[in-house]
DNA sequence: CCTTGACTTGAAGTCGACTTCAACTTCTAG
DNA sequence: CTAGAAGTTGAAGTCGACTTCAAGTCAAGG
């Protein structure tokens, strides 16, 4: 497959399919010319780049896990703790929706009059949700 | 107050406070000299930021709720936009973490032979997970 | 043969929320 | 009075994951 052919299947674009390549997270092939080519299992690995997004990973975490040839070795312990990660992410999460459905719905007149909002800012403010949530899952 | 009494109550940076009066989130005002002194309602503004990056929203957002002085005059829409963000993100979170947790602890000798691990790819291929989650909140 | 469109490269730009820097001024204690 | 700590400014740097750009190469169709 050539780039614009792995491109249209997975909707990554060829940029980003270089940048990975660049990073050491996929290979190609330069079969005649100096144009890419990619064998098919790259699909698998972009899948699998995607899932490690998703998770939080950053692209350099992911590599790790993508052995060059043959099947990815995943790291069982990295994804137990950002399984962990994101747990506390959705507690802290569901706290803040919680919170801020009430503060949209509360009908103080100011919300500074309202014990709910105070509670969330004194959440907010007491670094309940550490440094911005975390900083290694998401961004 | 001073810039560094602030600094040392809220735990926020003094060159984070500059930024924030830069970006017409606070104000300061110059009593004598050249040097910046906080209202103590800068503390409530200071609270209010810090509860609204955790929502996840921009800076620019933020602004848009503290009017320049007396009570903040908060968007509900705008809250309850976000609440609901936060709660597709949850879901999706879960999906993520219960899928990353039987990753973890799937016996399959290969993850490419695991049927959850196959569906959690397909998951994070398909852009079940938009754009890199969203986009909007984190980060 | 020649155009056109896809591909190549390395380098530089983007985004947001800050931090860091250099150069300077000002407040405070001794 | 003076040293040094703390404050001031605008500009530039940081981080990660890309995107965009300029300039050049190459392959296929007419």
């Amino acid at each position: 497959m050539d780039i614009s052919e792995v491109s249209k299947q997975t909707g990554i674009p060829s940029s980003a399919l270089r940048y990975y390549e660049q990073k050491g997270l996929i290979t190609s092939v330069r079969e005649k010319g100096e144009r890419r080519r990619y064998a098919p299992t790259v699909l698998d690995q972009l899948a699998l780049i995607a899932l490690g997004q998703a998770a939080g990973l950053a692209l350099d975490e992911i590599r790790s896990m993508l052995s060059p040839y043959g099947p990815p070795n995943i790291d069982r312990q990295l994804l137990a703790a950002k399984a962990d990660e994101i747990d506390a992410l959705i507690k802290r999460l569901r706290a803040m929706s919680s919170g801020l459905r009430h503060a949209a719905a509360c009908p103080a007149p100011s919300h500074v009059e309202c014990p709910s909002f105070q509670k969330l800012l004194k959440a907010a403010a007491t670094g309940a949700l550490e440094k911005r949530w975390g900083k290694k899952i998401c961004c």
